[in-house]
DNA sequence: GTTCTCACG
DNA sequence: ACGTACGTGAGAACA
């Protein structure tokens, strides 16, 4: 059998350059030659591997071809040509006509209807032949048979795709080629602007097709169908007849078909070795010109075909999730009476402490001046013990009175055998430990109570009121306003009503506990996990919000100096690049100006306000195209660093400590990650040179202190390892290897040895797209490769980690059978959408099932190391103290003379925090400030 | 108050 | 057919 091999340029092209698109290769003349590349390298490599008998280059004409001229809109919403694609062109041809091989274009007929036409011809003319057609254009569908194939070029080293009738109908799901068209004029296509039938995509279209056969069976039976889907076929049964116009490949193209001219031949070696040299191709040029004769007629083998592509998150689920559920048990507080009290000057209070300290559990809850409990000054508490009776406590503002009003509640604060119910306990905490007053012994928080049954829910407790007592309690916002500049303050607030208010959330939090306890005790790794680790947690993180930070004041004054008249400059860069002034942070006018003002390409869609889309992303694209991108982005880079940081770190010092104090967030999370806010400090840059200069202000106490950072590595990773009990993956880990390049070795094929940098960044994104749940889109997006080659890379990685595939199917599983996943300690996400027949939403809830368990395990582990941390550095007394925690870091301000002691220990817990069967290790540095320490 | 953009793990 | 990697918080613009 002879091979005719015929190429669709201008589809290869495109593929090529976009494949490119994140790191086109760019000649020293700044010309991008990219696609030009794709191109060659494509052709060489089907010459090389399959040594073609005939050979023929196809390509568009810009003449209007019968469709233009039948349906004006065809290809007209297409994106114009990209400027890059329109200079590789001529240097295509100069390519093909220096390999010598046929161009074969015709005014008026597109590249796939030469094709088609000269595939028909070639095997009726010579028995001996067998066609493939070179295109990622899955339209050529329609056009194989026994001895025309299409033929996949395919990254990577990876086997090419080589599809014959029964590929094509498999990948259809159809009974015979013909019914590509039928499917194409229902489903329509995109690319092409086939407008197909509305509401009808690939799945619809199958099951129609199965049915009926064809579009005009199926438009002559639409009375057997019923709905929308009926109506549609109907009113747009003309649309579809024209689409199935459209997609039709004509075969009836006027070309002769004259086999000898495709005859391959050798290379004309004087044109194509100065074009090489232009374009500056040299391992290609020696690839082809160092070999005698690059295109050799011989005999050869079949090509193999590749195994069929694994649809990832494909599912057959249809149906919709169930009613969520609801607590039931409700109890009308409204008709409860209750007895609130109003307990008012020493003796009354010592009298309620009698009472009080005679109970096992008591809620309490502390009114204030102040949301910032460093700053906040107590202004009443109050009590409850038993349902429906309440006290409250007015302190006065003098606080040398309020504090000896306090002192002999101590009595009931730091009793050990008292348990400590409260709503947000954190911030009672942190308040009294203001006045001096320790809270011993057991503590209950309802919020995280609530937060550990359902993460995701809001856990405030006028929810949770309403939610579990079916009561609305009296609002903050009756007694003070709303939040803002017009808030009052809790000490102007009405004797009797603030007693009301008050006594009320001490008797509500009383309540709920029963009804939360009750809930937990279905779920006994929750109740654990409540007492064992969120409780224990909420004291380490008073205490680390309560030590705050040190800023180095100046520093940051001078930067925000410089900062600023960087700005300045850059702006007027851009104002210049622009023609006029505007205001650059606004989304709205740059985008105006950036496409319509300069007619950029916008690269992408707008948004869903209709918005032109500037992000990082695209400017990043764009900037080679026009100098005003990169300064736009300059513009950001050193805007959000002084208006975020620079310029707001100071702002927030506390009068009282000249420290930064941050809020640890403990129930904010659906995953029971910790957030930071107010101001957030687990944000602070690092990734750019320039931002990452911030974390010089971030200083220890003085001079007898250091900065200690101590960072887990890959600790996501090597719980992905450890739940999947991968052995490749495993392995990797307890041989100490770097990860990333055991998995580009494995991935790519390649020793250990042999793995390049760009290798192994392709397999650390991908190791990082696994816990996040991969798609072969969002790969692709992230590392600027081609959906086709990200999709080979993946099903790559699952044959290379088998039981990481199977670890993500069983999580999926799990979820789909029980509605939740959960960590290593039994923290559960609740995943309602897993049975969702909305592919959004189940795809969303399926990403999650897989990664809530290893963010949320990594989360229980560092909780855990941080609560030990903590009781070692209280127990042995040292002056070190934990000041911040990151996700997977700690940081502290470490006292010189602890270092080496305090250094080992804290490695140590870290690495045993919890024992998952793999190697933990840890990354600790010391240094003057936080980027030192890194 | 919502949207966009961007900082971190 | 659709939109697409997981989890956060903050500042500025705009409605």
């Amino acid at each position: 059998m002879k091979k005719l091999f015929l190429f669709d340029a201008m589809a290869l092209i495109y593929r090529a350059h976009f494949a490119f698109a994140k790191t086109p290769r760019i000649s020293s003349k700044g010309l991008n030659t990219s696609a030009v590349f794709g191109f060659a390298n494509t052709i060489l490599e089907v010459i090389q591997k399959e040594k073609p008998d005939y050979l023929g280059v196809a390509f568009d004409t810009p003449a209007p071809t019968f469709r233009h001229v039948d349906f004006p809109a065809y290809k007209a919403q297409r994106q114009e040509q990209p400027e890059d694609i329109t200079v590789a062109i001529p240097y295509v041809k100069k390519l093909v006509e220096a390999m010598d091989i046929p161009l074969l274009i015709l005014d008026g007929y597109e590249a796939d209807d030469i094709i088609g036409t000269i595939a028909k011809k070639a095997v009726q003319a010579n028995p001996e032949i067998v066609v493939y057609m070179m295109t990622p254009d899955k339209d050529y569908g329609q056009l194989v048979e026994e001895r025309i194939k299409m033929y996949k070029p395919a990254f990577m080293g990876k086997g090419v795709e080589v599809l014959g009738p029964k590929e094509v109908c498999e990948k259809w799901d159809i009974q015979n080629v013909d019914q590509v068209i039928d499917m194409l004029s229902l489903m329509g296509d995109a690319v092409d602007n086939i407008p197909g039938i509305p509401g009808v995509g690939e799945k619809t279209a199958q099951k129609l097709i199965a049915e009926y056969g064809s579009l005009e069976n199926l438009l002559a039976n639409t009375a057997d169908l019923k709905g929308k889907l009926k109506e549609n076929l109907e009113n747009y049964a003309e649309q579809g007849r024209m689409s199935k116009h459209l997609a039709r490949i004509l075969c009836e193209v006027p070309i002769d078909y004259q086999e000898e001219r495709l005859l391959a031949t050798p290379a004309k070696r004087d044109l194509l070795e100065p074009l090489l040299e232009e374009l500056e191709f040299r391992t290609l040029k020696k690839r082809i010109l160092g070999e005698e004769s690059p295109v050799v007629v011989t005999k050869s083998k079949a090509p193999k075909v590749a195994s069929n592509q694994i649809d990832l998150f494909a599912s057959s689920i249809e149906e919709e999730t169930g009613p969520e559920p609801s607590f039931t048990n409700h109890k009308n507080l409204q008709s409860t009476a209750h007895q609130y009290h109003l307990v008012q000057g020493l003796a009354a209070v010592k009298q309620l402490i009698q009472y009080l300290t005679r109970q096992t559990s008591v809620c309490f809850d502390t009114e204030t001046t102040s949301l910032l409990a460093v700053e906040a000054e107590l202004v009443g508490i109050s009590f409850a013990y038993r349902t429906g009776e309440a006290f409250y406590i007015p302190f006065p503002a003098d606080q040398t009175e309020a504090k000896e009003l306090l002192e002999p509640l101590k009595e009931v604060f730091e009793n050990e055998k008292i348990q400590k119910i409260a709503q947000n306990i954190k911030y009672d905490m942190s308040v009294l430990a203001n006045y001096g007053i320790e809270i011993k012994g057991e503590i209950y928080d309802t919020m995280l109570a609530h937060y550990l049954i359902e993460p995701e829910k809001r856990h405030n407790m006028d929810a949770l009121s309403l939610a579990y007592l079916n009561y609305e309690p009296l609002s903050i916002e009756e007694l003070i306003g709303k939040k803002g500049a017009k808030q009052g303050n809790m000490r102007d607030v009405e004797l009797n009503l603030i007693k009301e208010y008050a006594a009320e959330d001490a008797d509500i939090t009383l309540q709920l506990k029963p009804h939360l306890d009750k809930v937990l005790d279905k779920n006994p790794k929750g109740k654990t996990l409540l007492h064992e680790l969120e409780m224990p947690l909420t004291r380490v993180l008073s205490a680390i919000e309560r030590e705050g930070v040190n800023l180095d004041i100046p520093f940051l004054k001078e930067m925000s100096n410089t900062l600023e008249s960087d700005v300045k400059i850059v702006q007027e860069r851009i104002y210049e690049l622009a023609g006029k002034q505007f205001n650059i942070a606004s989304p709205k006018q740059l985008g105006e100006i950036l496409f319509e003002k300069l007619k950029l390409d916008p690269k992408a869609k707008k948004t869903k306000t209709g918005q032109y889309m500037t992000g990082e992303e695209i400017l990043s694209k764009m900037d080679a195209e026009h100098e005003i991108a990169s300064k736009i982005l300059d513009f950001r880079e050193l805007q959000k660093l002084k208006s975020t940081y620079v310029d707001a770190l100071p702002q927030l010092i506390c009068a009282k400590t000249g420290r930064i104090h941050t809020s640890f967030m403990q129930a904010v999370t659906a995953t029971g990650r910790l957030s930071s806010k107010d101001p957030n400090l687990q944000n602070i840059p690092i990734r750019t040179a320039r931002g990452r200069e911030i974390r010089k202000a971030f200083i220890p106490r003085n001079e007898d202190y250091q900065i200690l950072s101590a960072d887990y590595s890959q600790i996501e990773l090597r719980i992905m390892a450890a739940f999947s009990q991968d052995d490749s993956m495993l392995d990797a880990f307890n041989k100490g290897q770097d990860v990333h390049k055991a998995t580009a070795a494995k991935v790519f094929g390649v020793a250990l040895e042999d793995v390049d940098s760009d290798m192994r960044r392709k397999a650390k994104t991908v190791n990082f797209g696994i816990i996040y749940g991969v798609s072969a889109f969002g790969l692709a997006e992230q590392i600027g490769i081609s959906r086709t080659e990200a999709k080979e890379i993946i099903e790559q990685y699952f044959v290379q980690f088998p039981k990481v595939k199977q670890f993500m199917d069983q999580s999926i599983h799990q979820a789909r059978e029980n509605g939740y996943v959960e960590t290593v300690m039994g923290r559960r996400r609740y995943l309602r959408d897993i049975l969702s027949a909305n592919m959004n939403e189940r795809g969303f809830a399926e990403r999650n099932a897989i990664n809530a368990p290893i963010q949320g395990s990594a989360a229980d582990m560092i909780k855990v190391a941080m609560i030990q941390v903590h009781d070692f550095l209280v127990k042995e007394k040292l002056k070190t103290k934990m000041i911040l925690t990151v996700h997977d870091e700690l940081v502290f301000d470490a006292h010189k003379d602890e270092i080496s002691f305090v250094k080992d220990k804290i490695d140590h817990i870290m690495c045993n925090a919890l024992d998952l069967g793999i190697k933990i290790e840890t990354g600790i540095g010391l240094g003057n400030n936080w980027l030192e320490a890194h």
